[in-house]
DNA sequence: GTAGACTCGACAACGTGGTTGACGAAATAG
DNA sequence: CTATTTCGTCAACCACGTTGTCGAGTCTAC
């Protein structure tokens, strides 16, 4: 109360209830028996996709370089949520594929952050739930933005 | 509009409108005069303060390592935004402090935030505004959370 | 059909932001 | 005085990004 209207509160909370809902997201789907899956990783696998994509590809959809969605391919692999193969119609490509457990976390993740709106819905109203997703709808940049949070920020 | 009511968007859109406030912060931050001040510098700053503070305390209030602490520290200090002091009644201690080039760049910061809030406020409306800040409050845990947003992330 | 340009994936080196573990030095508790 | 705690630092490591380089494969133009 003693920051109303202070500009110094506004993105600590739009953080704040970010990282509320991936944490949350994270301690069910940790429950669920994806425990190792970091927020980076969920980022990557969504935008790896079910048709799966190349690591250039992932690197422009995530906006990070080839060489940083690689070392991610990486990481995703070792975990056994992605996997890479050979395309024969271009020796160069090697298509990254998700693997059943990739897409297992995949779906999972929506289901539980379908549940997490509902539950902020419930706390807060339907209304007040889709003003504030409106709002934010027309204050950020429509197009996309670059998802490279650690990369971002540090 | 084909994503209302999605929970994926919702995460989505609260890290786009952090991400837009922090990076119009630090556009405006470059032009008045400090380019190369980070996200990160700017949170290890606040929680550095006027007063100071040891690294180890720093720590504490990021969320982090006493030797994470101290190497943002490091590069606070190469940039000539803090410094470190030996303490005269503690020879184990060094207070870090804001040198007056940190202190400007932390009351620039405060009015750039004020600025980009009245800019919204203008966007969306007060009434607007006020109520997403007070729902997000409402949906937020109280307690301070980690501030250590690369490392939480990656 | 072949020469040049482009793309793909990988390698290396590095910067930044975290982690643990260990350690000497200084303060504090008994 | 001794035992414990705390402070700052060093070292090693991991995650996630960067740029530059490179061989290999594909595509385009002549």
């Amino acid at each position: 109360m003693a920051e109303q209207g202070s500009g110094f509160e506004l993105p600590l909370l739009l953080f704040a209830g970010f990282r509320t809902l991936i944490d949350a997201l994270h301690t069910e789907l940790a429950r669920q028996g994806h425990p190792d899956v970091r927020p980076a990783y969920g980022f990557a696998m969504q935008a790896i996709g079910i048709d799966g994509a190349t690591a250039s590809e992932l690197g422009r959809r995530l906006g990070v370089s080839k060489q940083a969605a690689g070392k991610t391919v990486d990481r995703l692999a070792a975990l056994g949520y992605a996997e890479r193969v050979d395309d024969d119609t271009d020796g160069r490509r090697k298509l990254v594929r998700l693997t059943p457990r990739g897409i297992d976390s995949l779906v999972r993740s929506a289901e539980i952050f379908d549940q997490l709106r509902a539950q902020w819905a419930a706390t807060l109203g339907q209304n007040r739930l889709a003003s504030m997703e409106n709002d934010l709808r027309t204050v950020v940049p429509t197009d996309g933005f670059r998802l490279d949070v650690a990369g971002w920020f540090g």
